[in-house]
DNA sequence: CTTGAAAGCGATAACAC
DNA sequence: GTGTTATCGCTTTCAAG
């Protein structure tokens, strides 16, 4: 089960989330506390998990990384080996920036964000000469609409 | 392209995107260099927005958000009015954390993140009350592999 | 690039409500 | 439990060697 968020938890976390850098002060400011309260909250909310990774978001296209596909996986094979060796495989590499097991009829969906089409294939040859994929779709991404990391929190439910 | 990234870049960038919160001392120490050399880096890489919102990374599940979708889009219109409409809607609800045009037969790809699959129904229709879609497919994630924010920046191409 | 220094902040404790 | 105040040492930021 997940934790008890109250209302000036989940205000916490909006402040956070749109920006870490705030200090305790702006932030008990903001969600109408005090540093005290504002930062045992924060803590026990580390504590239990609920805030993890603090980080900073990189422009991928100015780093060159330029190419984004969403990639969908068909597999004949279900068997633990093969899905434990292909979920570490994912996890290795490092152009895979997501990756899910699917309800359906497509197994995974992976996220993959390459340099050009060339990296795209290179990734692809070396991932089925890893593992055998019985069917594979790569969805080259045009144009990236939206692309964010802040959780929808007003419609996280309340703690009782 | 937009800026020159040379090694003692890439390096701040790695060290930052994995922990945001480390003090310059540290980077600094990691990167094999001082203080001041690292914080204008840091300051001029801001400026030219390779590095964007620092941010923190919160536990979807941990939050009661616990059913991820994605959601393959095919639409009859391409007019610009449409589009501007549709591109609008999405970048409107919070629930949709991603959203590509695409190249090829499916139009667009979102990643949503709701409470459950009555939230996700309720999303749905919303969307297509607003806009008219022509077909619509909802792969719903069973499990979350792999999500990183961590750009491969091994593959980044240095200078140009 | 390095030193250094002023201002600010994080992390906690003591105490009152 | 929450708010106030005060503390110490570390950090950011920037000027100047």
């Amino acid at each position: 089960m997940s934790v008890q968020i109250d209302a000036l938890d989940r205000k916490i976390l909006a402040a956070l989330q749109e920006d870490a850098s705030r200090s305790l002060d702006e932030i008990a400011r903001l969600v109408g506390s005090s540093k005290t309260p504002v930062w045992t909250r924060i803590r026990k909310l580390r504590e239990a998990g609920v805030i993890g990774r603090q980080t900073v978001l990189l422009d991928a296209e100015a780093l060159g990384l330029e190419a984004c596909f969403f990639v969908l996986i068909r597999t004949s094979e279900h068997e633990a080996g093969w899905q434990k060796k292909f979920l570490a495989a994912l996890r290795a590499r490092p152009e895979v920036l997501e990756a899910h097991r699917l309800a359906g009829e497509i197994d995974y969906i992976l996220k993959v964000r390459v340099r050009n089409a060339r990296a795209y294939d290179a990734f692809y040859q070396a991932l089925i000469s890893e593992v055998r994929i019985y069917n594979v779709t790569a969805l080259l991404s045009m144009e990236e609409i939206k692309a964010t990391t802040l959780l929808p929190l007003e419609q996280v439910p309340s703690g009782s």
